[in-house]
RNA sequence: GGGGCUGUGGGGUAGCUUGGUAUCCUACGGGCUUUGGGAGCCUGAGACCCCGGUUCAAAUCCGGGCAGCCCCA
């Protein structure tokens, strides 16, 4: 790599095209093509998530991606919230549609006059479903591959429930599941109450998990809906309840996207590269073949291979020829490959792995006969990543200055009062996230002195 | 939302002011040789964002489009 993590804007679009996530090519603003390496991250990533919510009783669906004009044109603040940034379709062929169909960008306005269709008691309650997709958002800004895009690889869960108080503990259960996650991916995360005036559209509240990138602006991966009845009334999904009587359901969303790509690759990387955590990463074991007098370097690397086959873990040898072992050391290295092994004529001849960890500990030898070892040097590697990734949030809340200054993050004591905040974000030239949930302080508000709790001011992406 | 800058082989660039044969590095294919922390030699292929205008002649000047970068709100 040319470009270090202390010029991290650069740094970030350096590695995304030479670690082969993305082909930022692609000559429309905003949409760039998954490449196999990149993709395969993400499907790790769709996969861990995809079985919890299996796990857990969601369903899985599909919903299409077009909807129709009529569906978005509901009196209600939701879709006012999007009407900005959504993409049109209006030509069929040659012909002008009547009425245009609008490109989802996001899927409560598909999913929920389907809602009204199947839910008609409350036998069919609570009901979980979630889908995997692209969503389109017709972003004027600046656009970022993974952070900012216009084609976004979106994971979203609906559910509807029978009171309010059933839809809040749907969101514990998500809390869990994102905890799940967030661990597996070895991230740090804030969890942000959004002030009233930037809640979700059409929600009662609005729970977003904000957490800190190299640059020192903050960004959103992940965000819990509490929708109470809100889009039920609007798209009349009710059910008869105990006595027979009709009920307006009480729903709830929880999104995630590509973003969490964006955050890990920002959090754990290093002046080298990537550093990948072992539960997504594409490979997490290379295997790099030193050339020597040995004849049975071959038949040595096919042990250790199927061990690891047999075993479950992912992992690739690069036999390719005319690359010193040098040279692979810092190609799978900025690839971010947790876990090397390096095996030369020392290794069959003493029936051994060298074995180098992408966190820079020192190299282990290691016994064939203990390469069950393996899933527990990962563990461990994986233990070093979360660690260091929950310092930098922990340093940053504490004053640090990460990136440039201006980026600074700051957690004054705030009131709910809007005047409070917009004098705050003046004085700052910082935007207000929220109250802090996940480490709540209370305190006198710093502007008007009324009771108050510890707020998130920071520069989003 | 407002303003500025830029577009040259796959990536990074020189050339643009003053119009005339497109530079170098890297990556890529073939060959030889090498391989315990980014090897070397030979060789091959590969580019002026798109549309229009000015001109004998446009990478170069002008207009528009598209794309990217930066700053401000």
């Amino acid at each position: 790599m040319e470009n270090t993590r202390s010029d991290f804007s650069q740094w970030y679009n350096e590695i995304i095209e030479l670690a082969e996530l993305m082909d930022k090519r692609y000559p429309i603003k905003g949409m760039n093509v998954w490449l196999p390496y990149g993709y395969s991250l993400m499907r790790n990533i769709d996969e861990m998530i995809r079985e919890r919510f299996y796990a857990d009783d969601f369903r899985e669906v599909m919903f299409p991606a077009l909807i129709s004009r009529g569906m978005f044109e509901i009196e209600f603040e939701h879709i006012k919230g999007f009407e900005n940034e959504l993409f049109w379709v209006t030509k069929g062929g040659k012909e002008s549609f009547e009425d245009d169909l609008a490109m989802r960008p996001t899927s409560e306005a598909a999913i929920y006059p389907m809602f009204k269709l199947w839910i008609r008691d409350h036998m069919d309650l609570p009901m979980r479903i979630f889908q995997i997709v692209q969503v389109w958002r017709y972003e004027t800004k600046h656009t970022r591959p993974f952070i900012r895009v216009r084609d976004i690889h979106f994971i979203e869960c609906h559910t509807a429930h029978s009171s309010y108080e059933d839809a809040e503990e749907q969101l514990e259960i998500y809390r869990k599941q994102w905890n799940f996650f967030t661990d597996a991916l070895c991230l740090p995360f804030m969890e942000i109450q959004r002030p009233e005036w930037d809640k979700f559209p059409g929600a009662v509240y609005t729970r977003a998990f904000d957490t800190i990138m190299p640059s020192g602006r903050t960004i959103q991966i992940g965000t819990i809906h509490q929708y109470g009845q809100n889009f039920s009334k609007n798209y009349d999904v009710k059910y008869a309840d105990m006595d027979g009587n009709a009920q307006y359901a009480y729903q709830t969303t929880f999104g995630m996207s590509e973003r969490l790509v964006a955050h890990l690759i920002s959090i754990h990387g290093d002046d080298k590269g990537l550093i990948l955590p072992p539960a997504v990463a594409p490979y997490q074991v290379v295997i790099v073949p030193i050339p020597g007098t040995e004849p049975n370097l071959k038949s040595y690397i096919d042990e250790i291979t199927n061990f690891l086959k047999d075993s479950g873990i992912r992992f690739t040898v690069d036999f390719r020829e005319n690359y010193t072992p040098g040279y692979k050391y810092n190609h799978w290295e900025m690839k971010g490959v947790p876990l090397r092994f390096e095996i030369g004529d020392r290794e069959v001849k003493n029936r051994t792995i060298t074995a180098a960890f992408r966190t820079g500990r020192k190299k282990e030898i290691m016994k064939f006969t203990e390469i069950n070892k393996v899933n527990d040097m990962l563990n461990s590697l994986a233990d070093e990543l979360r660690e260091k990734a929950h310092n930098v949030l922990r340093e940053a809340l504490s004053g640090k200055i990460l990136g440039e200054p201006e980026d600074a993050i700051k957690t004054p004591v705030l009131c709910n009062d809007e005047k409070c905040a917009r004098h705050l974000e003046e004085k700052l030239s910082l935007t207000l996230m929220g109250h802090i949930m996940n480490h709540v302080e209370s305190g006198k508000c710093e502007v008007c002195g009324k009771d108050g709790q510890t707020a998130l001011f920071s520069r989003p992406y």
